[in-house]
DNA sequence: CAATAGATGTCGTTC
DNA sequence: GAACGACGTCTATTG
């Protein structure tokens, strides 16, 4: 770890290039300038702000409000650091697509670099996936007489998170979301389900599966004779109906 | 600026409780245990990393690699810091959805708080909506004779980019991307040209404007009757049509 | 607040 | 590398 306070352009462009070389995470304060340029373009003014470089490239620049970086580059890209007559130049590069950061610090209140030991990876549970390990061990939630048998299905427009038969033979098509259902899954299963029907040449039924939904997006689905399914999030795990009645009504049964 | 090097829980206790009771950004840099519920679920062993508390209640937890942070808050929460047993808790609670992220730091490298003085915003050139308004005021760059009408049209199922008529009266809905369209955008486009020639009850044609399309995209507009046009970015700013032909063959004629 | 869609989205996965 | 979709997406905008 080194840490300079209040330190010269100089002396944290000498941290900055041992930072780069030995690969070791660089937090400078201070206040700069930042320009970008690459698939968008972006000018920001001189202000204070933090500035974070990683080990795998990634460089972000903070402004002190949103958990956003107002302008960054992602893992992969290579930073140089120079010495000008404005200031502090540091520099990343991006090679595809071409993309440039260019960060001109005037003045300084902190750099520092940190070597980060850290072995340890996130364990992330209730995302889309474990709702769907969920329903394919435990198909009856669905309905009675679903059967799953194939996950990620690919068609020619895109894949299907689950698809199975009804008891009655028909193909089923089951799109998940995590949260509220929104247009666009109700698009997203509508295009799956126009597809899959077309090609297996059979009533494929279409069941977006959801812990809630726009009213908008549930009309989609009736006029479409599409089908929700409400999930209540975990640990509680219930499943009710939302069936789909005439012009558009809804009502709610559970089974 | 206060910065502490290699400090004790408790004065890093300190440092962080004036922090948030002055609104200043504090960075924190040591090993720490992290721990998220709320919309999901997650736990991140002891390792070490960097945290930022930011004025407006942002707080990102950043591994060495990654520019997205492991775990975080989003602006508008409240963070409080307790010294337990354990080490140095810094928790973040979030009102709606009910959210709370708890950072359990064992020991620190650096403890650091900042009065950031910016009053710059980003300027950014390149968006989408820059792209809307180029056509918009230069309509015959999408075809001789469109006249545009409306930008944002709101329809039942979504907002049209923009929405104009062409030479001969039909009307024409037209969805922008500033990169490569994918399947969604043919989507998205022809759940708004459905609705909006149901409701106008006359032949609306759909377009999708942008630098390149994906092949299934293209073949889903092609099976729909929708047209794409090609635009190179900036500063080139030229357009070519892709011609649809019969049986999803394209071509490609500049004028 | 809900809904909708953009984003320099980023990230993982698969082909 | 291209395509596709999830994400604890975040963020802005509009009703």
């Amino acid at each position: 770890m080194t840490v300079l306070i209040g330190p010269s352009l100089e002396d944290a462009k000498e941290l900055l290039a041992a930072a780069i070389r030995d690969k070791r995470l660089a937090l400078l304060v201070g206040s700069c300038v930042v320009n970008y340029v690459g698939r968008a373009g972006s000018v920001l003014p001189e202000g204070e702000r933090v500035v974070m470089l990683k080990p795998d490239g990634a460089l972000l620049v903070h402004q002190k409000k949103k958990r956003e970086p107002v302008n960054w580059n992602p893992p992969g890209c290579e930073a140089s650091v120079r010495l000008g007559g404005k200031g502090l130049q540091l520099i990343s590069k991006r090679k595809r697509p071409k993309e440039q950061l260019l960060i001109l610090f005037k003045s300084l209140e902190l750099a520092a670099s940190f070597e980060l030991v850290d072995r340890e990876e996130l364990h992330l549970v209730g995302s889309e996936r474990d709702l769907i390990t969920l329903v394919s061990n435990e198909p009856s939630l669905i309905e009675p007489g679903f059967r799953p048998l194939e996950r990620e299905k690919l068609t020619k427009y895109g894949m299907v998170d689950l698809y199975g038969v009804d008891r009655d033979g028909n193909g089923v098509a089951i799109e998940f979301k995590r949260r509220r259902a929104e247009l666009a899954s109700a698009s997203q299963l509508k295009r799956y389900v126009d597809e899959l029907s077309k090609k297996l040449g059979k009533r494929v039924r279409g069941i977006l599966v959801a812990p809630s939904i726009t009213s908008s997006a549930l009309k989609l689905l009736n006029e479409n004779q599409l089908e929700y399914v409400r999930i209540r999030k975990p640990p509680t795990y219930t499943f009710e109906r939302v069936v789909t009645r005439e012009r558009g009504q809804k009502g709610i049964s559970e089974f």
